[in-house]
DNA sequence: TCACCATTTCATCATTTCATAAAATAGCAA
DNA sequence: TTGCTATTTTATGAAATGATGAAATGGTGA
């Protein structure tokens, strides 16, 4: 057993700390937010149905035979980290991704994702890589 | 009051469904892990003090001023996902970014997030757009 | 105006995630 | 072996997140 955690002891020589390339704290959570609404297979679905174009909430529902505030809650999340945009025409909204960048980086994502077999939590890599 | 979700009705002409842009729904799932492990402030932070190279989980700790059970949990959930490798050189253990394509993707995500005034879910743009 | 359809918001519950203490494991040296 | 330092694992409580029913809002047309 071991007095746990922090004083720390550790002596070994360290590479003195060149100041760390500073990232204000306020840009790591934005990033972190984005990623988190990017974070879930539901939403990351209806990201890849908007990939076709602009689609009405109702075209996503059905779509998805999701319940229509799920969807909702679903699309609200996505448009309030910028990932989506919408229109109303009438009585319909329309929904589309908000720019080419995030069709590059849903691309992307899903095309690492089809190549790449990440393991499990419970598959890691044995021991160092 | 309304009977309230599903029996859905909408009769709009929708563009005839030319069959989903098929991605299996692991690759969904793998990719939402991925972004869902970036999807964290804390363990960005760590990620980004990785750009500086192969650290290893004692300056981390210092670094950050966390607990180290803490740390290794960050580290072990990175793991997982494949976006850091680890190292053992005697007693310590060192971390590292996998791959250039995980710098890429921290790079784009640090810079666009810097740039892009990503709204709070609580300044919601107005209406459409 | 009323009635109806499309969508969002609200409140709640179930699930997941996060940080952490405690205990376990691993390497090294006396 | 014992003892020490470095790190991981396990268990757990607290906080965040996700799905959903119910109610509210907004648009359209009679």
């Amino acid at each position: 057993m071991m007095n746990n955690e922090q004083p720390l002891t550790c002596s070994h020589t360290h590479s003195a700390s060149p100041v760390l390339p500073v990232v204000d704290p306020e840009s790591l959570e934005r990033a972190a937010r984005l990623f988190r609404a990017l974070g879930d297979g539901p939403r990351l679905r209806i990201l890849h149905l908007l990939l076709r174009g602009e689609t009405c909430v109702s075209e996503i529902v059905t779509a998805t035979a999701d319940k229509f505030s799920t969807i909702s809650q679903r699309l609200r999340i996505l448009r309030s980290e910028g990932l989506v945009r919408r229109r109303r025409d009438g009585s319909h909204v329309y929904y589309a991704l908000a720019d080419d960048h995030v069709k590059d980086l849903l691309r992307n994502a899903l095309a690492h994702a089809r190549e790449l077999d990440s393991p499990t939590i419970s598959q890691l890599p044995s021991e160092d890589d």
